[in-house]
DNA sequence: CACCATACCTTGGGGTCCGAGGTATAGGGT
DNA sequence: ACCCTATACCTCGGACCCCAAGGTATGGTG
């Protein structure tokens, strides 16, 4: 049964995913560090996560790959496609809504202290 | 094996419910309620999840119970200790970091300026 | 007296996340 | 030559989180 929309299970690692893919074609070892480095390795989920999630959004025809060496090595490039943008803005959108609601309960105040 | 601290996992009901017992004394009933009304019903985590946390929060010593009767209804009505407090300083400064990692990558829109 | 709201609780299952491990190639150091 | 690291793919087992559904009991209302 796929999950609930209003779902407590971030599944953020899926969220970052489609965002990066968004902005350009990119491959999983690749993805892997690109979290890690733009979060300032405040987030680091690994390959372990992140091959996994890459391909159950394929399975779901969010994402098209294809096959491509570069110097020798063989890198599956995941691109977006039209259904992944949707699933993007609609992640995205239930992500501000669950921030949302936290900063409502926790006193609503902009962080930064 | 106690999660780590970095998880993606968010915790948010846990976040929430010890933020309303911080606030004041409540039973397991009216925070069920009290967050839906607080976030517009924008969350609404039943019975089911609240339940088993508070008594995990307790059994780890970040809360303390006592019962009640009012008006011939047996409450069990929760409050922070030390431990609990420490405990949702810490929960609270995690979501931040989460949201910020979020925002990093999502392109860092300003929320509410 | 039936029914709903209150108030507590547990169980079963699905989803998410993670560490650990497995395979293979390229390149640098020794 | 050889090993070690980085690159690049992958899966598995388990831990944890969340949820719907159901179970028990009492008070107030129609």
């Amino acid at each position: 049964m796929a999950q609930q929309d209003s779902s407590l299970s971030a599944g953020v690692p899926e969220l970052l995913i489609l965002k990066l893919l968004q902005d350009q074609e990119m491959y999983g070892y690749e993805i892997v560090q690109a979290i890690s480095d733009r979060t300032a390795a405040a987030l680091t989920p690994g390959e372990g996560v992140v091959y996994p999630v890459l391909h159950g959004l394929e399975k779901d025809g969010a994402l098209k790959s294809r096959r491509k060496t570069v110097n020798g090595r063989s890198r599956v490039y995941y691109t977006l496609t039209a259904k992944g943008a949707k699933r993007l803005s609609h992640l995205s959108q239930s992500w501000n809504t669950l921030n949302d609601a936290v900063q409502a309960v926790m006193g609503a105040r902009a962080h930064a202290v």
